[in-house]
DNA sequence: CTTATATCAGGTACACTGATATTC
DNA sequence: CGAATATCAGTGAACCTGATATAA
């Protein structure tokens, strides 16, 4: 037998249960696990993991922002943003200085790297937001976002 | 200060950057992952995560299935779902035999114990999925959920 | 004393690659 | 032999809880 189950024909991958039908929580997930494995495939010789990228997008965008506050934008705990920037700044792409004047912040701020990195990666995502909204009018786009944004 | 750096002000948790107008992978992931805690959240006195649970719903729709074939239903490699089924072996909610008839396959099938917490996080899941369509007209849900299924 | 920040310690599930054994 | 399955070994980023130290 060649293909795995004979009696039973396997679903069509990624359905998992009835495809147009199955449960928006399920395809939710589906599709975001679908979509960071190709970000991290476009990533994968910088190298930055997708939260990295978010990490320092957030970094980029709003400067001076501690540990912390990264943590609440990305609804993780401070424990583990922290270990992300750990890695950041293992990797060579953030430089943490102490901050004496503002209690135990860390000043975290994008190296030459950092920048250059960042720069790169930022094309190769963004180059996968067109294939998001491909065959996709305005109206269903506007839709779709005011949908995803509700759920945060 | 009472709030994290006061000269610049912290988004509004999730944006990250620019809300309604953010980049839709993001906002796609970090949907995801609020939805993800809610699930666990949801789940975590049963004990089951999300992929677990996934995997248990899979099964269970398609019995008979051997953990290869979860794995291409998944989009996951088949290492990586062993382990998974491995952890639900271990937790006692099913239980894989020695199939000799077929090559190495083994048969996965649900515990007494499998199909009862199962069907517990089947409520609280779905519970869940109510929340998702929140505030959403048909019209809506049927754009959105044939977005996502376009996203697979 | 309280609050916020940072970080150490420990743990676990999940994801990968690579190698190996088994079976048809 | 090739193809499919299962699994061992190793690695790593990313999550968590809990405890601790520091500083406004």
């Amino acid at each position: 037998m060649i293909k795995s189950s004979n009696h039973t024909p396997l679903p069509k991958a990624g359905e998992g249960k009835r495809g147009d039908n199955g449960y928006l929580g399920y395809l939710l997930r589906q599709a975001a696990n679908t979509y960071r494995y190709r970000v991290e495939s476009a990533l994968s010789d910088l190298p930055l993991t997708q939260p990295q990228f978010s990490s320092l997008v957030m970094l980029e965008a709003y400067p001076d922002h501690s540990s912390a506050d990264l943590a609440r934008m990305a609804f993780l705990t401070p424990q583990t943003m922290s270990v992300i920037v750990s890695n950041l700044s293992k990797s060579g792409l953030i430089t943490r200085s102490p901050h004496a004047a503002h209690g135990r912040k860390q000043h975290i701020a994008l190296t030459e790297l950092g920048q250059e990195t960042l720069r790169a990666a930022k094309e190769r995502v963004y180059a996968l937001e067109k294939d998001l909204l491909a065959g996709v009018s305005d109206d269903e786009a506007a839709t779709i976002r005011h949908w995803l944004v509700s759920l945060l």
